[in-house]
DNA sequence: AATTCCCTCAACCGCGATAGC
DNA sequence: GGCTATCGCGGTTGAGGGAAT
């Protein structure tokens, strides 16, 4: 598609925000709320692009901002949430009212980032450093497990397809990968560490789904014991375990959270 | 007092995802 | 199903201000 000009192109004010601008703004969403961006500028009289708009409001105009410094606790519970989720600065934010991704964003560049430097604080499971280097190259693709398991989870966003397979050609190989059956008789493998931070909604509802129940039973069919294994512990989460889970399910972060510390293998948040 | 350096953070850019036609 | 418009996200930039020299 043909990318639409950019605000200054289009003659429209970059920059810094006026108090002016800032209160046209506010009292447009007030009255009209912000259903389309695009069309938001011309609708209040504001000689700004959609895209800059959303940004003013979303990271500083909206009401429940909560302005000034971070205190040690949302640091703390930022650096536990990045061990996590990694740069998903919009999921890190969801989770801490009142802050933006920008401001996380910012916070963990000028000063977090510094502060585990300083500390040598590397991440941490179960009282475990993890060298995440290490772990990286360890669970590098291997082309041969690939191509002979038919296995997916290739790219580090996103299971990117789901190849149906046999039961007996899903291994668990637990000092190398990750391996998991899901309710549709297919098979995946989580290959390095972004791969499991975003196994939770995508592939996680596949596994947790109505039909639960045959993966347990594709598991015992192959003779394997029902379970998730997780390379860092390594850790073996039941399904049975999972699917309880899944009844109480509020968001991800709550689930994989909830779920560790029930195999006891992440400690409690620490007290601050 | 003037200049330079460094840090912070608001704002922008580019891209992928998604909705709507 | 393909195309387009829009949104939302993560990475990056650069102005402004304080600290250091």
């Amino acid at each position: 598609m043909v990318r639409a000009p950019c605000c200054e192109k289009m003659g429209l004010k970059r920059g810094p925000w006026t108090a002016e601008e800032d209160r046209i703004l506010i009292s447009h969403i007030q009255v009209y709320g912000h259903g389309n961006w695009r069309a938001l500028p011309k609708q209040a009289g504001l000689q700004r692009c959609g895209k800059s708009c959303r940004l003013r409001w979303i990271n500083y105009l909206r009401p429940d901002i909560k302005r000034g410094n971070f205190s040690r606790e949302e640091e703390d519970t930022i650096i536990k949430l990045h061990e996590m989720l990694g740069n998903r600065w919009s999921a890190i934010a969801a989770r801490l009212p009142g802050r933006t991704d920008n401001e996380i964003k910012n916070v963990w560049h000028t000063h977090l980032k510094k502060r585990l430097e300083q500390n040598h604080l590397a991440p941490e499971i179960n009282g475990r450093s993890i060298d995440v280097s290490r772990f990286n190259h360890e669970f590098k693709t291997d082309p041969e497990t690939v191509s002979s398991s038919n296995v997916v989870a290739s790219g580090c966003d996103q299971i990117q397809e789901h190849r149906p397979v046999s039961p007996q050609r899903c291994s668990s190989d637990i000092s190398s990968m990750t391996t998991v059956e899901t309710s549709n008789n297919t098979c995946a493998k989580i290959e390095n560490s972004d791969d499991f931070h975003e196994m939770d909604e995508v592939f996680w509802s596949e596994v947790l789904s109505a039909d639960n129940s045959r993966a347990i039973s594709d598991l015992s069919a192959i003779g394997t014991e029902p379970q998730l294994q997780f390379p860092f512990s390594p850790l073996i989460i039941d399904v049975e375990q999972v699917h309880a889970a899944n009844s109480n399910m509020s968001d991800s972060m709550d689930f994989w959270y909830n779920l560790f510390t029930r195999a006891g293998e992440l400690p409690e948040l620490p007290e601050i």
